[in-house]
DNA sequence: TGTTAGTACCTTGCGATACAAGGTATTGTA
DNA sequence: TACAATACCTTGTATCGCAAGGTACTAACA
């Protein structure tokens, strides 16, 4: 069922703070969201592509270095839109669970 | 968004009462969501086949018989399933919306 | 210096879901 | 009997998520 809300979380979780890949794994894991890197890359990727996320190369003092995303302009409208796409969705099973 | 929203919205609705296709689309229209017949059919196929589902053909005063479906046992439970995992999908967008 | 372990990034192939479009069948009415 | 309305269903396509596999860089150690 949680299919579809990946590309949400993940532009929340960006919201607040630029993320590489695993960093991004981990803090939906915290959130208990279990995503799988071959998930994750090509989301990433086409959210890029879409302009609706950026990133840049940062250092890392164990390892090679990573790639930290942060979300565009373009990313914050469509993660606004995506805000309300959720409270629709709240509105919605609301109406089905209550009704009656 | 609401990919993977569909089974569970159905099966709340039938949930209440027995629905035709025609019912679950219009419904489910009511409370906000837009579902294709080219949806629904397949899915309906599918939950009856995974015995959640059953139906009863009945007469209509205006044109031919309708399949009305109505939650099985099974259903009922793989129902409280999808709201137990509606409830964790809720916490991890509050989680995930309210951090920091 | 060469090897190994750890970290990080990415791709390919598959199954499942949803949509668009098109098709079949039954009923009532002109 | 022909047509419109209703109801059910199928096929082809796109997208999403997962499993598995692959490449590359860094550090530690023999």
């Amino acid at each position: 069922m949680r299919k579809g809300m990946l590309e949400y979380c993940i532009m929340l979780l960006l919201r607040r703070q630029p993320c590489y890949a695993n960093d991004i794994i981990q803090r939906l894991h915290e959130a208990q969201m279990i995503v799988m890197e071959g998930t994750l890359y090509p989301l990433l990727s086409r959210l890029k592509r879409d302009g609706l996320l950026g990133y840049e190369w940062r250092e890392s003092t164990q390892g090679p270095p990573r790639k930290y995303y942060v979300l565009t302009d373009d990313g914050q409208q469509a993660l606004d839109q995506l805000d309300a796409s959720w409270e629709e969705i709240l509105r919605t099973v609301n109406i089905l669970k209550i009704k009656e």
